[in-house]
DNA sequence: CTTAATGGTAAGTATTAACTTACCGTAAGT
DNA sequence: ACTTACGGTAAGTTAATACTTACCATTAAG
């Protein structure tokens, strides 16, 4: 599995979109990410493995706190998934609908 | 819900990216959609619904079948909101440092 | 007109995955 | 040393969603 195919799956539930976009302002420790969340602090530990595995998200420890922050990597990943396909996608298009236009001038 | 949030829903399942990434090449009618997919022909009917409900594909009708392509207005709010969601994010991450900064020389 | 092909929707089942409680280890504070 | 705060993992349960079969409507072909 690639690395945007990972930051997809994380990125499609989404409790894992609302702790991800609680750090965009921030890196967070654990309480403080579960704080306002309706679900419990291990189900949070469990997301933030996902997202870490995507690399959307990256720790930090200090002390007794691990602390999360934004990955560019896994950021990067899917955007430059989404470039690279709609492009290629768009190339292919007109090189098909080209194709149609010979076959029509036979 | 956005249509990015809609969007990353949709490329959640790896079904769906399947789908979605058939119509890379060109433009298919279901059962050609269906055709090599270990699901029944439903199951992709529903993916399909998702996907346009995302405004990642969109469809044609031509005589008895449903064509479906690659529709630009989902792929694009996806990567517009990772663009946007990066770069705020670098903002506000240099906004923090430097507060910080200036918190030392107190 | 009849038959075959295409494909959407409904209802129910099965599988996935998100979640809970319980537990443990580590670090910080008293 | 004891206690509190932090947070990861395991095992089991619950809830979400992907899937199947059955059915129907529409269009094309015979």
């Amino acid at each position: 599995m690639s690395t945007s195919e990972h930051a997809f799956n994380a990125l499609g539930d989404p409790t894992r979109r609302a702790i991800f976009e609680k750090l965009h302002d921030r890196p967070l420790a654990v309480v403080a990410i579960a704080d306002g969340l309706p679900i419990s602090r291990p189900a949070v530990s469990q997301h933030l493995k996902v997202l870490k595995e995507a690399k959307l998200i990256s720790l930090k420890t200090e002390g007794n706190k691990n602390i999360y922050e934004l990955n560019r990597e896994g950021i990067l990943a899917m955007r430059d998934y989404l470039d690279k396909f709609w492009d290629d996608a768009l190339a292919n298009f007109k090189a098909l609908s080209e194709a149609a236009e010979n076959d029509k001038k036979q």
